[in-house]
DNA sequence: AACTATTCATAAGT
DNA sequence: TACTTATGAATAGTT
């Protein structure tokens, strides 16, 4: 099934190492893990319904993901393995009756389990991209100075003013340069709209 | 294994041939049955404990073998728990009949990731808890006017508008009024001195 | 998710 | 049942 080498596989070089020998011990890297629980958990599964064709044997299995998700295998079925489980020696000694699992009632709740599982850790991670985006624009704009008109201008230093100063001249250059005309013509005007005025200051007549 | 073909043999002739593919269905063969179930469940279990130990995994896996014997994995303490539900010890094979079988064990564990999967939801609402603090914060500093000459005066609703001549006439009124007139002066004023003084303002000569 | 070189699992033979 | 061998399959590392 691999082999898709149409004999015209010519270069030396290598292009992987292929599959390297690992130990059996619990990998570190997260990534890594995912994926490789990904894939075996694949194999296994498919090895165990293997297994119960080949040889007309039961198989359940029970997986918990690092994650804490649950995969379930049952061939024949699940609910047939849960039961012979739990029945299997009813004609013998046996005579202590626990009730009837119900299977379906089992999986449907692993199912749901699953699913919600997934979704909480989805919402979780866009939460958790959202907190650090609005956190990260926090602090941008701490650093572009917020509050700014809250701390007394006797307290700005005059890098701070000279900052103030440049954010204003871009204003002035942008759109909002009209907002700011209004606002200097009304401070600077005394005869602005009749009624709010503010009386004043003639020391640019020299202009 | 040290047989005498190693290197120097050039024969042709193989002496097996090797692993043949076979198609998975039930095998009829009684004899080659017994022996495909024996290594192929071994090699099932193995897979399995490298599944767990690798992923940090716990699984659980109960085979019925086609001659009525009952074999049982669980890797990390799954063996407790399937050892629960027929209340033995030995984990690797069991006869056929075994005594008291109950799924308190089984539902513990399940019980025990159904705990994990509610801390993973508090944590989800701890995130949610913070990231609206951190927003709240955020949308008070946006009204306070941070980052205002960022957007156009044309997004700006009137409302907003408003505020902002609100915002800048408080400023006139408080100590900022220095630096506001200042800027006042030195865009008014095409000629202001060249270095940083506070050559100023005459205009509240009138209030 | 697809690919490839390699290791690993195992069918058949002994 | 166990061992051997050649081959089929699974998969580690990479893109």
């Amino acid at each position: 099934m691999n082999n898709n080498n149409n004999g015209a596989n010519h270069s030396k070089t290598k292009t992987t190492k292929g599959r390297q020998k690992i130990e059996i011990k619990k990998l570190e890297n997260k990534n890594s893990l995912q994926v490789t629980f990904s894939k075996r958990r694949s194999g296994l599964f498919s090895k165990a319904m293997e297994l119960s064709v080949l040889c007309g044997a039961e198989v359940g299995m029970v997986v918990f993901s690092p994650n804490g998700k649950i995969y379930l295998l049952g061939h024949p079925n699940f609910e047939t393995i849960l039961n012979r489980f739990l029945n299997e020696d009813e004609s013998s000694s046996f005579d202590y009756h626990h009730q009837e699992v119900n299977s379906e009632g089992f999986i449907a709740f692993v199912q749901e389990h699953n699913r919600q599982y997934e979704q909480a850790l989805k919402e979780l991670e866009r939460e958790k991209v959202r907190s650090k985006k609005i956190e990260q624009e926090n602090n941008m704009n701490e650093i572009m100075g917020r509050n700014w008109w809250e701390q007394s201008v006797e307290e700005m230093s005059l890098e701070e003013v000279e900052e103030f100063e440049k954010a204003l001249q871009n204003l002035r250059t942008t759109a909002a340069m009209k907002l700011n005309d209004r606002m200097m013509n009304e401070y600077l005007v005394p005869h602005v709209e009749a009624n709010q005025n503010h009386h004043q200051h003639h020391q640019h007549d020299g202009l």
